[in-house]
DNA sequence: CAAAACTATACCGGTTGAGTATATTTTAGA
DNA sequence: TCTAAAATATACTCAACCGGTATAGTTTTG
């Protein structure tokens, strides 16, 4: 029941761009030491952030990273789902097949984590990176 | 960032005793049976419940299980805390010296999820089996 | 004392987590 | 045009965890 340490790295590697001008590249050594992340793994995270719309990127000389959106823009939520995938508290809310009992809609126990999922989905996406700014 | 199956096969043990009266013991094959969860697994599973107060046990001839406590007193967070532990959104909320930076108060990535872990805890201790009774 | 039940512990195969290594591609600039 | 700086892709390692099974032991009733 955690966020992987990937995903913490993503966050701030997200905050740390949130500071900087969107037009300037920030390369990954620079995050790297800013932040206290491995760069190889730094390395292989950013990709995920790039896919996802989060942050853009420039290869070559002088490339690096920059958000690819307003940190107002950019949700908690928005950089789980970018490197985790979506989030399911129980694995009967991903897939029903997984319910031993096959009867996942009519089970008291999978409404009550799937009613607790959704505030906890609410709550992560309207936490901004801008709000983490200040 | 989700349960794991053996909590919630807990919750259905518990669900499942919670509509039986307590002064009956229930054996773990009647709960793997009606439940749908693999017997020796559970087998497993129901000494984290006893050690936490919210299951009874008896050993020997016709012996099993009850509930310790009423329904009403018995939380999801109860029964998520006897089999996993506490919950950590993420490891620098378990101990701050998993913060690579060193700077877990002052880190305003931190205190948000901190802040969201705390509402998804409080969220569960409310939601008892008495409710998922009905 | 025998059988029915729970308990303790160890094992196992597969997956995920955290991180490293290597090779490739793109780009700026000399 | 070449070189160096950067990101990308892919594969690897090693340990931990997950889901489950197996074995041996203890307690209790009748």
């Amino acid at each position: 029941m955690n966020i992987n340490q990937a995903t913490d790295y993503g966050f701030r590697a997200v905050l740390y761009l949130a500071h900087k001008d969107s037009q300037e590249w920030v390369d990954a050594q620079t995050i790297s030491e800013h932040e206290a992340i491995p760069i190889r793994f730094l390395l292989k995270i950013m990709p995920c952030l790039t896919k996802a719309g989060i942050v853009k990127s420039h290869r070559g000389v002088r490339g690096g990273y920059a958000l690819a959106r307003q940190p107002q823009d950019i949700s908690l939520l928005d950089v789980i789902e970018a490197i985790e995938g979506p989030i399911y508290l129980n694995r009967c809310l991903e897939d029903e097949a997984h319910c031993s009992k096959q009867s996942a809609p009519a089970c008291p126990i999978h409404r009550t984590l799937s009613d607790i999922q959704d505030q906890l989905v609410l709550e992560l996406s309207r936490r901004t990176f801008a709000q983490m700014m200040q």
